[in-house]
DNA sequence: CGTCGTGGTAAGGGTAATTGTGTCCA
DNA sequence: CTGGACACAATTACCCTTACCACGAC
């Protein structure tokens, strides 16, 4: 955003807004708005001379960190009528006019008082009014609701909270102060007057749950983690003492009121744990139909109060009855089915058809409907979380995520199971690695490929006639006790590379076996007839002729090598058909026509062996796929902006559970610390 | 005095992650 | 028999919304 020059004296940065800043040869920053950018920024109707306000931050991680120089100014206006302005300021430390001089302060925002809702931390957007309203009760919601304003609920994304920290961050710049918790817990309601409305910028949310959030984002005695039998004691004494007073209670632990009310609320002394009876099955059952005015074998996910339920089951608590009814009972109940593999890749495909923009806009009720091996839409939902968590780097990926699965991925004990449309399977064996790779497919006894060190071979497969799945397996024992332990997948459209990377081998990352999965090739372009899928295509290349091949194999049986361990087995890679997906897909009631189409092709192709092609990925995603090796991430053969966004602020809540952890770690068994303590003091003043 | 905006509490429905447990299999 | 791997049930820390209330400004 940004340019620098740079000579012997000055140092101008230039920003969006031409804000320049220079330095003069005593080390002094000057800032310069000239009038004509300055009215850009201005609105139309602003009419008393705006109280500008100048921001210097760095995008660099280590802005926020208490080290490091931030520079924060407020400037007036020259003049009543003037709208231009000259700002000269002194650094104040070396570091900082080092960095400035070396240009890496790049970012120079004007805020100017009357922009502040016109302003939106992400640029143009427009503010929403949802951000700025209050609104707790539903008429407030209603009212909203009919001049047509919606707004997000549920869980917070990962962009939201982005939003939100920089939007504090800013606010706290803008006004120099360094920590937000002076604001929340010390300043009174009038000194922090708009502090809420400001963060709220680019967040369709009401602002009471901005509130909340902030709230329990910097709370320290939020998130202290598991209770010790000692503090449950203690809270069991406190209750009896103080009854509901939560913020007494909490107060007392070191823990926040809703800490300690949401801790009693699992906490019943007439509670049982473990497996469930046949009677408290069966009274459950009754209860929920009861009060929900339903028969047995109807299916009940909603509208039901747990607490009563609980109140009336008698041995259970109010989350005990509800796990058990909508994870399972419910399910049994209404002769529910298994749920299969099948179910699973439906679901992927599903949620895929729908679309969205924001995984919270699923409508779980609406894709459960009707789906027999559904125990319950929070159940589903729970599911789907399963299936995203295989991957280790999910919190990283966005969501839309759908089409991230569907090129799906499945890691299990011994192989990594990729189901992906029609392929194109593209190895970059090591240089100077030969390796050995098996193609198999059930309408094939297997093809044998045997990559030497020519620089890259291409192999082009397609779908198969009938559904089945195809495997690829590293073979060559070298490759794989060294270095094949890493596999890259690239599949095209989609765009997703899945890379698994073993903890033990980090530093092998140029020698690392790539396969290029090119899910959107064109029949036309392999006129090979299917039978050129044989085993004998490179009969003399196998190198390790130990290796057997089950004839006939399916998913129960990988192949099995005489003379190999775990570690080889678990470089296969597997790739489904689209005819498989859509198969699956076409059990259910609503198969997605489009969906259908677009995976199945209408030829079938053979393997082929090509010079690569230079292919050009836009927009990737990177998916780093744990292995049962303990695979980590290499920084060095993945291009990371491509891939995350570009975090600088840290999530209070996120940080403070890393921290946790790794007390957690090292002291167990101290319930209150001294922060919590010091925390205690801050939230007093408050 | 009524209304409104703001900030606060308690209750309860919910999610996400961990822990516990039974089962299978080499 | 045993230990490891796995799936799934159970548990729990934390999240979010809703209803309601207090209080000061107007």
């Amino acid at each position: 955003m940004s340019t620098v020059e740079e000579d012997s004296d000055t140092v101008t940065v230039e920003t969006v807004n031409s804000v320049t800043l220079t330095q003069d040869t005593e080390g002094n920053l000057i800032l310069h708005c000239p009038q004509n950018e300055a009215d850009e920024i201005d609105s139309e109707d602003s009419i008393e001379p705006p109280h500008k306000r100048l921001c210097l931050s760095s995008e660099d991680d280590q802005s926020i960190d208490d080290s490091t120089p931030c520079i924060s100014v407020v400037a007036l206006p020259l003049s009543e009528n003037d709208q231009s302005f000259e700002v000269t300021m002194t650094a104040t430390t070396e570091v900082a006019d080092d960095e400035v001089t070396e240009g890496t302060v790049t970012q120079i925002q004007i805020l100017q008082n009357e922009q502040l809702d016109e302003i939106s931390p992400l640029g143009n957007e427009e503010v929403s009014a949802v951000s700025q309203a209050w609104f707790t009760t539903k008429e407030d919601k209603d009212s909203l609701t009919n001049k047509g304003h919606k707004w997000k609920q549920g869980m917070w994304s990962k962009e939201e909270i982005d939003i939100l920290m920089n939007n504090i961050e800013r606010y706290l710049k803008a006004r120099g102060i360094k920590d937000a918790t002076e604001i929340i817990f010390e300043m009174s309601k009038d000194e922090r007057k708009d502090f809420y409305r400001t963060i709220a910028w680019g967040l369709n949310r009401p602002l009471f749950a901005v509130y909340r959030r902030v709230l329990r984002m910097y709370d320290d005695r939020n998130h202290v983690g598991k209770y010790t039998p000692e503090e449950i004691e203690k809270l069991k004494e406190l209750r009896i003492k103080h009854g509901n007073d939560w913020a007494t209670i909490g107060a007392a632990l070191g823990r926040s009121a809703s800490s300690v009310k949401d801790r009693c609320r699992l906490m019943k002394d007439t509670c049982n744990t473990g497996k469930w009876t046949e009677e408290e099955e069966k009274r459950l059952a009754e209860v929920v139909h009861e009060l929900t005015s339903t028969e047995p074998g109807d299916i009940v996910t909603q509208g039901v109060s747990w607490a009563a339920v609980a109140e009336r089951v008698g041995t259970r608590s109010e989350k005990q009855c509800r796990s058990k009814w909508l994870n399972y009972l419910n399910w049994k109940q209404s002769g529910g089915t298994e749920w299969t593999k099948e179910d699973e890749i439906n679901l992927i495909l599903r949620i895929a058809e729908l679309d969205v923009a924001d995984e919270n806009d699923i409508n779980w009720d609406l894709l459960a409907e009707g789906w027999s091996s559904v125990r319950s839409p929070q159940w589903l939902r729970s599911k789907w979380w399963t299936i995203k968590r295989q991957i280790a780097n999910h919190k990283d990926v966005s969501f839309p995520a759908p089409p991230l699965f569907l090129p799906y991925l499945l890691l299990r004990s011994e192989r990594l199971e990729v189901l992906c449309p029609n392929f194109h399977l593209h190895f970059c064996p090591p240089t100077g690695t030969p390796g050995t790779y098996l193609l198999q497919t059930s309408s094939s006894q297997g093809l044998p490929l045997t990559l030497t060190a020519s620089p890259t071979v291409t192999l082009t497969a397609a779908a198969p006639a009938s559904p089945e799945q195809i495997i690829v397996h590293a073979l060559s024992p070298e490759h794989l006790l060294n270095t094949s332990d890493n596999v890259t997948v690239q599949c095209h459209t989609p765009r997703v590379i899945i890379q698994t990377v073993a903890t033990e081998d980090i530093t092998s990352s140029i020698s690392q076996a790539e396969l290029t999965v090119d899910s959107d090739i064109q029949s036309s372009d392999f006129p090979e007839p299917p039978d050129a899928l044989e085993a004998d295509t490179f009969p003399d290349e196998i190198h390790h002729p130990k290796m057997t091949v089950e004839p006939s194999f399916n998913d129960a049986h990988v192949s099995k090598f005489s003379d190999q361990n775990s570690t080889e087995l678990m470089n296969s890679v597997m790739v489904r058909t689209e005819e498989e997906i859509s198969d699956t897909d076409l059990k259910q009631e609503e198969s997605p026509s489009d969906l259908a189409s677009a995976y199945v092709t209408e030829g079938l192709e053979s393997p082929t062996i090509e010079e690569q092609v230079d292919q050009t990925i836009d927009d990737e995603t990177i998916l780093i796929v744990p292995s049962p090796h303990g695979f980590i991430q290499t920084s060095d053969v993945i291009d990371a902006e491509s891939v995350l966004p570009l975090t600088t602020l840290t999530d209070p809540i996120l940080q403070h559970h890393q921290e946790e952890s790794n007390i957690i770690g090292s002291s167990l068994g101290s319930p209150v610390s001294e922060d919590s303590k010091d925390v205690e003091d801050l939230v007093n003043c408050h």
